[in-house]
DNA sequence: TATTGTTATACTCTATAACTATA
DNA sequence: TATAGTTATAGAGTATAACAATA
């Protein structure tokens, strides 16, 4: 019956999606998704990764991967190749492209980011930083790697 | 190239996602979800609303209103009632059971921001609700208006 | 003719499970 | 027999547009 006002966890799924929607709004404009970001990411922090490896870090299916990186490929941004020890496994590592590409998206973010808080002032900034990151940590996210919205097990 | 950490745009849209899933676990056992929830938040608020009204303020499509309202009112937690100066509208209101079952779920969101924010001491938790206020407000985020993550047009 | 709510349909997306090739 | 990747398929979910009743 009380009128709740919304709580910090409201708060932070609503400036989530928020800051989701249009940090997408911008990769569309690369030709990319947040979950390719995401892929382009990992491989790009470790490049030889297999697409076992790449599914199990980011939560995703595998047949799904098997999309991703078909789409990756074909654009030029990404290079399966096969392992000599175990010939099953494909290595993913960023064409020269797909190093460029992936550098565009971090300006983006970068811009995204400013533009996201431009209503903080730099000590507020830091100090909401230190708080969000301290409650990621007490959730255990790892950095970098988002829970997504639905492949949660 | 640069191995950047995380921002805030993306800690944001992390911990968010976090927050909904682990409100959407919790009102399950309620047998709703989050956007079931925002539907009997919106009609506690502003009892006697039309279904048109309802998708208005909730960014919902009017077929998707149908189907949310028809599994509300079976189970017996809504009620719909044709408008006498217009019997083209339906107004919509909670049964008693509505209610009931509302209010727990507002206890059901007090466990769940207590529980998620539980590395936060009490002062820190102000800071922070204080600073997503701010950054809500500079995002015209209705309070209580959950933007989703589909449905923006 | 326009609007409210409803229904039907076409479309996309996801997950599951078969399938191949290697081991 | 088990595993990496791939393909195919069935199911769920979504948006679009047609529809009936009322204005």
């Amino acid at each position: 019956m009380a009128a709740e006002s919304p709580g910090i966890a409201f708060l932070l799924s609503q400036l989530g999606a928020q800051a989701a929607t249009q940090f997408g709004a911008r990769v569309e404009e690369l030709g990319l998704t947040p979950p390719l970001v995401g892929v382009l990411r990992m491989i790009s922090a470790q490049p030889g990764l297999s697409q076992q490896q790449l599914a199990g870090e980011l939560g995703l299916l595998p047949s799904k991967v098997v999309a991703f990186v078909d789409d990756l490929e074909h654009r030029g941004l990404v290079t399966r190749t096969r392992g000599t020890r175990d010939r099953r496994v494909q290595h993913l590592t960023l064409t020269a492209g797909g190093t460029e590409l992936l550098d565009e998206v971090i300006e983006v973010g970068a811009r995204h980011e400013d533009a996201f808080c431009q209503a903080l002032a730099p000590d507020e900034r830091a100090q909401l930083k230190a708080l969000l990151e301290h409650l990621a940590r007490s959730h255990e996210l790892a950095p970098g790697v988002h829970p997504g919205y639905r492949w949660i097990r």
